[in-house]
RNA sequence: CGGAGUGUGGUGUAACGGCUAACAUGUCUGGUUUGGGACCAGAUGACUCCGGGUUCGAAUCCCGGCACUCCGACCA
């Protein structure tokens, strides 16, 4: 893509309103745009990213459920079912404009935080039987949540995005087997993303489906808002809401000697059990032709939030710096050309042209900005690889190659530009 | 949901209760320039968040609302 052609500028100042780093430097790299608090766009930048992390967690979904898209609507009355309609004080209702008040108001809907209330009823009609379980199905989609107090960007927010995986079970053994793969899963969609060295399993409170554990993704960051209470040798950490002393003997674990540390939670996986299959009176048919008791689990994952993690962890002082596997572009083409029908511009063209058919991602600046500007400007998107054409480089023999990483660049050929970023190149 | 703070051109800031609300940046014109956010000239752009009040006079003081930020509570 051009960088002329790209709708979006990035800005010197930070905005005022603003003060975690993530939302910072999005805002000012032109990822996204603030609505209200808690609320933002994806801008066409922001939104490649957000594509290629979405696409990951799609991908590693896809080998353990089906996706599906359900509404962000439903019904008041299947959350009356489940009883949380007046339980969970994070719901938001719509009101149609023209009623003046909820109570007037015969059509008012939930706008869903999360998907049991919706996903059960329709497990329910399709795996009646043994033969159809487990069955598992995911959707990644926008949810909402009126948090009291939504802070620090993406990473706590109002209106997110979310990956949410409910599977179902003839038992608790099955279960059991596949939130044991949902966790392996898991961690591999944090390590090709590019935190899994960072990101640790991490026991948390049940809440009220279960008196077991639930377990979280936790990735380290000064950033995060939970402690957690990290064994590094057995790579496995602790929510600090159930470090007790109960839970000290329960597990075996001396909490003491533990590292603390902040963390932000990037996933979370539930053993639900019977909870929401009782409350829509889901059960199946077994093999003798009774009825049994559906088991349940459910698995999120939030892209926007990893996201403003992924921000958070690597950015440095000049500005984003994207992990290869979710930047926006692989590689930011900067042409210093000084005359448009010069041969360094139409070597630059060229560049772009053959990387771009090979298939290579390619943001071009061609813009008429001085090469301070496109250099910092560069800094600021933070694409993994900087490539430099001027009639300095053609010079000496090329192009200027610079990881967003590194301090020092090096003098490439051409041909050998096209070699390192070959794979569909002739 | 409790506590504190803030609200001024697109963005970032300034302005004692007192002149036509200032500066930077951005944007547009023209010129010049091109290896780390260049320079010159001109132009553009604000009912100072909304509603009330005090005052001869309010961006400035008071009351109410809304929004945003921070701390805490909360967070399937």
């Amino acid at each position: 893509m051009r960088q002329s052609q790209l709708y979006t500028k990035t800005r010197k100042e930070a905005p005022a309103d603003e003060v975690s780093k993530n939302a910072i430097l999005l805002t000012r790299a032109g990822f996204i745009h603030k609505e209200m608090a808690g609320v933002y766009t994806f801008l066409p930048l922001g939104l490649r990213v957000l594509k290629k992390i979405e696409d990951i967690v799609r991908r590693h979904m896809d080998a353990i459920g089906n996706e599906l898209v359900m509404p962000s609507l439903s019904l008041r009355e299947n959350w009356e079912k489940t009883g949380r309609l007046e339980t969970v004080d994070v719901l938001m209702k719509t009101m149609p404009a023209n009623k003046v008040s909820e109570e007037k108001s015969s059509n008012s809907y939930i706008l869903c935080p999360t998907h049991e209330e919706l996903i059960t009823p329709i497990a329910s009609e399709y795996a009646r039987s043994y033969k159809d379980l487990p069955i598992a199905f995911y959707q990644i989609q926008t949810k909402f949540r009126n948090e009291a107090r939504a802070k620090s960007g993406l990473l706590r927010g109002r209106e997110f995005r979310m990956k949410d995986l409910y599977s179902f079970h003839k038992d608790e053994a099955d279960l059991q087997k596949y939130y044991e793969e949902a966790k392996k899963v898991y961690m591999n969609v944090f390590r090709e993303v590019g935190l899994g060295e960072d990101t640790f399993i991490t026991l948390a409170s049940g809440g009220d489906f279960t008196k077991d554990f639930s377990h979280e993704f936790q990735t380290v960051v000064d950033a995060g808002e939970d402690i957690i209470y990290l064994d590094r040798k057995n790579n496995i950490a602790y929510n600090k809401e159930v470090v007790n002393e109960e839970n000290a003997k329960r597990l075996n674990v001396d909490f003491e000697t533990l590292e603390q540390v902040k963390a932000c939670e990037v996933g979370n996986i539930f053993p639900l059990g019977t909870k929401f299959s009782k409350a829509f009176d889901y059960t199946y048919m077994d093999e003798e032709g009774k009825k049994q008791d559906v088991y349940m689990g459910c698995y999120g994952i939030g892209p926007s939030r990893l996201m403003g993690v992924i921000t958070e962890k690597f950015a440095d002082v000049k500005g984003l710096v994207w992990p290869a596997s979710v930047a926006p572009f692989s590689l930011h083409l900067i042409s210093l050309a000084k005359e448009k029908d010069s041969e360094t511009a139409k070597t630059a063209e060229d560049i772009y042209t053959k990387l771009t058919n090979a298939g290579v991602e390619v943001l071009f600046d061609d813009r008429n900005e001085s090469a301070g500007a496109k250099f910092a400007d560069s800094d600021l998107i933070g694409i993994p690889m900087r490539v430099v054409v001027s009639d300095k480089s053609l010079e000496k023999g090329g192009v200027e190659i610079k990881e967003r990483t590194k301090e020092e660049s090096e003098i490439i050929s051409i041909e050998e530009l096209f070699a390192t970023y070959k794979k569909n190149c002739e």
